[in-house]
DNA sequence: AATGAGACTTGGAATTACTATA
DNA sequence: TATAGTAATTCCAAGTCTCATT
């Protein structure tokens, strides 16, 4: 508390024709030929970027592929959309429909599930991570025991017998059966037509369609199509569209499906360079100002979102199957639903009106299930509609960070030590721990933190210039303390670890609905100086330290309130609001209009949902993204000049991945997104191209030069005239005006979703473009590759490491070695072959007289080793300065690569880690186990289930049969 | 229409845990 | 067994977007 007394206050394709949707018959031949290389070759021959170890930001990686991909542009065509996107629509449809079914299932299952003992089998356990499951179960009923793999098996088995949910259990085992049916042992397709797309051929060898399926396949109505194709590789599938359905066009020859900045990458011309990073333009700070400290009023509005929908309701959901396409990348949806669905009864163009799942309540609806929400909250399931997020809602509050202990040790102010207040000397050591930081030489930092230290010094304080302080006492009692924690025992340590735990388990865990969930960042935030990236104007402040009465707390009305763990304090406020997911919040110290929250868990359920929303949202945009660009196409050269910023606005979102771009104030760090970008962000190069240049989130520059159509350089030419570097480019426009305009185009679309879908469709597009057959290793590196130029769309850099360059000097004198002892080999096999005996080494030891055969073998290995590690340095270099793993979790729908991972008997676990995995609900690895038992009971009981305490590490098709699955 | 509060996602860096290697 | 290197996790800043209010 002590701070706290003081200052409480492509071109697409190759050619300059990116984007061009219209010639390109002409380019047809040129394309095809460069559809060979992969994007990572570049025409020099290079990388495609240069090594450098140019401070972050300075990426040559930026520098975008060159080699064209893709064969498959094709123009845009008008007629396109008439048989492509419709059936998708009423796919939609249909799993609203269900859904509506299924929630009213769930209102009865989610009550059950309040009063029933969890030892029974019931369904609802399913959603949850195997390992709450097991913890929950443990305190239950003997059968609780029982795993709970085993649980969710019997629950399944018994519920497809009941007439409720027999249809639709009926229908998702069939297909989980074939799910279930090993990759390997399925028969291959024959008969199909040759293959024109490069995958073609290898979809046909590869291992995934039985002629069982095909059977099937014809007796099965409703899902026919959908679990035919969920193992097929997308290539293949598109081959057998054409020939099967009335389909008229496949898009996968067309360009449309691409996501823009995955066509750019390919397009010679585009590039990001890489160059002094730091110094974009447009740096032009504005006057710093203080926020207001307006008093927050911690109440704050009903909101309702989205129709939300509870994981169980999901799960039901996906019982039912509503959503067969979940297997099928992207990219290749439309085309399937295209002749799939013959009960379609929409029409084939997206449909104009809102689709339930993206359609808001009205402002009024949202009021009254406000006041009304807590007499029915146990009646009405959040998936009624009415904002809820939650019924019940118990956690134990949030754990402060403990009370400063003063160290006593004296910093120096004009070479004499100082006395300190415990109070002045923690703040004074908040900084002395930042010396090796380069915060610690800027400015504006010192001239914060002294600003909001001296408050705490007082004005009669001896301490006035920054300049006569010297911290290095400080810092240094500081290195001998972490010196001191390093060298502890392991036990110690581990004893350190267990303490820690123990105080910190109750807070970890909330319990939503009845199950037990992670709570995400239960601890409260310790004073400290405040690190704002790029130029933060507030950059040193003071963080001052939060107690409970600045916390708000949010649970059930009927859960306990969390005792306040700071004896004689009490929270601000306590709340019951289940319209909102937030747990506790308090005001930023930093900026007072700004609040910090605590939420669940990336792995929870409520968070799985908004997740899973996401990545529908942006599957939904498939079906609309041709009519968008057709649209703004031709608002290129619209004579209304908003019309006219919109459409370019929303090209260069699409095309480039970029981020809306909201309005900021002064007193944050100038960056800029689309609606944001100033006149001195854009550079005309003629004939047609753009260079781009600024800071974006985070302060990241975006440096990148790009081929644009015609009408979209000469409008960006339009809009900077008469105006000065600093201005804004979209001066019409801004990020409601533009989303406002995106809704128009589709329910629910915002720019945030063209990131989404164009990291998703580049990821899909390149998996199943350049996986070939090989081993595992060669798909990882296939899969990083994808990943990357994912990441690089996004732009999404790090910093290089500082040990970077000690790294790979060190590799290449190991590869140095490794060429110096293959000449020797070589030497000696030379010898051997004319019967001599090798030479001595290099130490003068008389080396071991192997035959020619054996010198062979030896030379092979190290050829292995040789060029395994030029792969290894290759890559390290190539990824020193991008960052894979927010695409990762936050982009890349996993559904695909769950899919990918399955299709190629390639483990997921090389793919997510433990903590992507654990977003995945774990109700459809028991639900497999379920199908599998409906296939070989007798093999899981007895094999599988003794193995259940390595359940996570079960292979990965035993896990995610269905990719669906994946979604998070 | 503009503004701002509010709630939530996205993001890179720092820290910690784990693993491979000498 | 120590260390280096890497991967995973945590931290918390900085975005996006919605909705209510003015």
């Amino acid at each position: 508390m002590t701070v706290d007394a003081c200052i409480k206050q492509k071109c697409f394709d190759d050619g300059p024709a990116v984007f061009k949707r219209n010639n390109k018959a002409s380019k047809r031949t040129e394309m095809n030929s460069e559809l060979k290389n992969s994007p990572s070759q570049r025409p020099d021959g290079s990388s495609g970027r240069h090594v450098s170890d140019a401070p972050k930001g300075q990426n040559s990686i930026l520098q975008r592929g060159k080699a064209a991909l893709s064969a498959k542009v094709s123009p845009v065509k008008s007629n396109v959309t008439s048989s492509k996107g419709s059936t998708s629509i009423e796919d939609r449809t249909n799993y609203l429909q269900q859904n509506s079914e299924s929630n009213m299932k769930e209102k009865k299952v989610s009550n059950k599930h309040q009063n029933k003992s969890n030892g029974d089998s019931d369904d609802s356990d399913d959603d949850k991570p195997l390992n709450v499951r097991i913890a929950t179960a443990s305190a239950a009923s003997p059968k609780s025991q029982l795993p709970n793999v085993l649980k969710g098996l019997s629950s399944r088995v018994r519920s497809s017998s009941q007439s409720e949910k027999t249809k639709v259990s009926i229908k998702k085992s069939d297909e989980d059966l074939e799910d279930c049916i090993p990759l390997s042992s399925k028969v291959h397709v024959s008969g199909l037509p040759n293959r024109q797309s490069p995958n073609a051929s290898k979809g046909l060898s590869s291992p995934v369609h039985s002629s069982s399926q095909l059977d099937k396949g014809r007796t099965r109505i409703e899902k026919s199509d959908e679990d035919l194709e969920d193992d097929i590789p997308l290539s293949l599938k598109f081959q057998l569209k054409r020939n099967v359905g009335p389909s008229s066009k496949s898009s996968y020859d067309s360009d449309e499906d691409k996501p823009l900045a995955y066509k750019l990458q390919q397009n010679g011309s585009s590039k990001r360079d890489n160059e002094p990073l730091k110094s974009p333009k447009g740096l032009n700070k504005r006057p710093l100002s203080e926020p207001s400290t307006s008093g927050q009023s911690s109440i704050k509005r009903s909101k309702l979102s989205a129709t939300p929908v509870p994981a169980k309701v999901n799960q039901v959901m996906s019982d039912a199957k509503t959503d067969d396409n979940d297997n099928v990348p992207i990219a290749h949806r439309m085309k399937k639903l295209a002749h799939s669905d013959n009960k379609s009864i929409f029409s084939k163009k997206p449909p104009k009106l809102v689709s339930a799942s993206f359609k808001k309540t009205t402002k009024k609806s949202k009021k009254l299930a406000k006041k009304s929400k807590y007499s029915k909250s146990t009646k009405v399931p959040p998936s009624s509609g009415e904002g809820q997020k939650w019924i019940t809602l118990v956690h134990n509050g949030v754990i402060f960070p403990p009370p400063y202990k003063p160290h006593g040790v004296k910093m120096l102010y004009n070479g004499q030590p100082v006395d300190l207040t415990p109070e002045q000397e923690e703040v004074a050591t908040m900084f002395a721990v930042m010396k090796d930081t380069d915060y610690a030489t800027k400015p504006r930092f010192i001239e914060n933190f002294m600003n909001d230290w001296r408050q705490i010094l007082g004005k009669k304080h001896i301490i006035k210039k920054f300049e006569l302080c010297d911290f290095t006492p400080i810092y240094e009692w500081h290195q001998m303390e972490k010196e001191k924690k390093k060298q502890m025992s392991a036990e110690e340590k581990k004893a350190l670890k267990e303490d820690k735990l123990k105080q910190e388990e109750k807070y970890m865990w909330a319990i939503v609905d009845g199950v037990k969930e992670k709570v995400g960042n239960f601890r409260v935030e310790p004073p400290g100086l405040f690190r704002g990236r790029g130029e933060h104007p507030k950059m040193g402040k003071l963080k001052r330290r939060i107690c409970p009465s600045d916390i708000t707390i949010n649970i059930g009305k009927d859960a306990p309130i969390p005792e306040c763990p700071i004896p004689g304090e009490r929270w601000k406020e306590v709340k019951h609001d289940n319209t909102v997911t937030w747990l506790a919040f308090w005001t930023d110290p930093i900026n007072a209009r700004e609040f910090k929250y605590v939420f669940l868990a990336a792995s929870s359920s409520l968070k799985g949902q908004s997740d899973k929303e996401k990545y529908e949202k942006a599957r939904a945009l498939k079906d609309y993204i041709h009519d968008i660009r057709v649209k703004y196409t031709k608002d290129f050269v619209s004579k209304d000049i908003t019309k006219r910023q919109i459409a370019v606005a929303t090209y260069l979102i699409d095309k480039l991945a970029l981020r809306a771009g909201n309005e900021k104030d002064d007193d944050e760090a100038d960056t800029v997104g689309c609606c944001t970008l100033k006149v001195e962000n854009v550079t005309l190069i003629p004939p047609n191209k753009l260079q781009f240049d600024f800071l974006g989130k985070d302060s990241i520059r975006y440096f990148n030069t790009v081929e644009v159509e015609l009408p979209v350089y000469k409008a960006i030419g339009q809009f900077k005239v008469g105006k000065s570097d600093g201005e804004n480019l979209f001066d019409k426009l801004d990020t409601s005006k533009l989303n406002a305009h995106l809704k128009e185009l589709m329910p629910g679309l915002t720019a945030k979703v063209f990131r989404t879908y164009n990291a998703s469709v580049t990821l899909d597009e390149m998996l199943n473009r350049e996986t070939k057959d090989g081993d595992f290793a060669e798909k990882i590196v296939v899969y990083q590759h994808a990943n990357k130029e994912v990441a690089i769309i996004c732009n999404h850099q790090r910093s290089v490491s500082k040990s970077h360059t000690a790294q790979m000097s060190r590799l290449s004198e190991k590869m140095d070695e490794l060429k110096a002892e293959m000449i020797e080999l070589q030497k000696d096999l030379i010898r051997a072959k004319k019967g001599k005996p090798p030479l001595k080494d290099a130490d003068g030891k008389t080396k071991k007289n192997l035959s020619p055969e054996a010198l062979e073998r030896k030379i092979g290995q190290t050829n292995a080793k040789i060029e395994k590690m030029e792969r290894d340095m290759k890559t390290k270099e190539d990824l020193k300065t991008v960052a894979l793993g927010t695409s990762k979790i936050n982009y890349l729908d996993p559904r695909i690569s769950v899919a990918w991972c399955k299709r190629h008997e390639v483990p997921i676990e090389k793919i997510f880690n433990k903590a992507l995995l654990a977003k995945i609900p774990p109700r459809q690895r028991v639900q497999n186990f379920h199908v599998r038992a409906s296939i070989e009971l007798w093999v899981l009981i007895t094999h599988i289930l003794p193995m259940l305490s390595l359940i996570n590490r079960v292979h990965p098709h035993v896990l995610f049969d269905q990719p669906e699955s994946a979604e998070t």
